[in-house]
DNA sequence: GTCTATATAAGGATAGAC
DNA sequence: GTCTATCCTTATATAGAC
């Protein structure tokens, strides 16, 4: 999506934020210049500042725009399956999985911004780590209850343990997933399907292991 | 290890790795400057390129003191593995997660590298990704041949996806670790084992899924 | 090998015309 | 809302004295 021509119809706050979403995957957050942005977004360097007020500001509002629908489509898909499916891992895990590898499908960027969330986990930044923190920490809460309630045997300083090995292999699946060109549209949702049932697959034994 | 004194004795080149590890781990590549870098080891601005010629190659000077070490011992365990115990698919998986997890130990900045590590994953850097690949590749591939003779009714695609889940759950618990500042260098170690111990656990049990 | 000083470029941010 | 022009800071890299 560094093909600026496909964002043509956006305005210009939507230009930049697409730019720079593309960019921040490729050169990370400290390594894009506001200048790159807006060369990419083609639109002036003032356009930033005046819609955005500072960096800061764009780096969140990249954020925001794509976890504002991604924890809503985690969320609403856990409750259905924990009241239609109680009990049961593969849905729970399904629920967390399947939302965020759909992002890669996206036509409008969410290919690359799961390169950048995976970034982010890397940044050490506390502005930025607070603001996913305040936002998005209840997410991840409400999940680690659901899992914890399928598995009553495991530890809590064990589940805890799984529950990252879990997020570090959904990040780096999305993230190596971004990297690969498929040959179509068809292909590439067969693809992701695949990559997901598989990371269910995977995740699902390794929570149950004794 | 952000405290400059316990290097005190090495020598200037030395300082100046350490520094930037400690500082790529924390602000990443390109939000680390060469000034920070020699700020924090005490050493004189120029020295840098005296010594490295360039940012880029600290970078990679950065990565192979530590990459060396931990490919060796990954490989020499892993090797010992298979004639000692043939067949069997958690010492291979100790093989390459122990030593990896061990690095948080090391006193002497191996705890930053691990999160240096997990940056490296998201940067698309091109010179650096090839670095890597050019100079550590054959270590995955070790290893993914090793697991495969364990698990020869598994598809190679789906290995090629599990091994990438496995990758991703090292990174994400090594990076996650060296965050938790634990009391003692004892419950350190014991901490550090049990992760080990869980990690392997667990991406057992994942590869070995139906 | 280590310093000071500096060349040269790029960065974020803003003021003020339109 | 969008532009040009510019301020000010910071960056990498190097030249040349010691």
């Amino acid at each position: 999506m560094l093909d600026v021509a496909a964002e043509g119809h956006f305005s210009t706050k939507e230009r930049i934020l697409g730019a720079a979403e593309d960019l921040f995957a490729q050169y990370g957050f400290a390594g894009t210049s506001l200048r790159q942005v807006t060369q990419h977004a083609e639109v002036n360097i003032a356009a930033v500042n005046y819609h955005f007020g500072s960096k800061e500001n764009l780096v969140a509002e990249v954020f925001r725009r794509r976890l504002d629908e991604l924890s809503d489509k985690r969320l609403t898909t856990l409750r259905a399956a924990l009241t239609e499916q109680p009990g049961q891992l593969e849905p729970i895990l399904a629920a967390f999985i399947e939302p965020a590898l759909a992002l890669t499908l996206d036509r409008h960027g969410g290919s690359a911004f799961v390169r950048v969330l995976a970034r982010a986990y890397a940044e050490k930044n506390e502005r930025l780590r607070k603001f996913l923190s305040d936002n998005y920490g209840h997410v991840m809460r409400e999940f680690s209850k659901a899992i914890a309630g399928c598995l009553p045997d495991l530890g809590k300083e064990e589940l805890h343990w799984r529950l990252d090995f879990v997020a570090g292999a959904l990040t780096y699946a999305m993230a190596d997933f971004g990297l690969i060109r498929r040959p179509s549209a068809r292909a590439e949702k067969i693809h992701c399907q695949n990559a997901a049932a598989a990371l269910i697959r995977f995740t699902a034994a390794g929570l149950r292991a004794p």
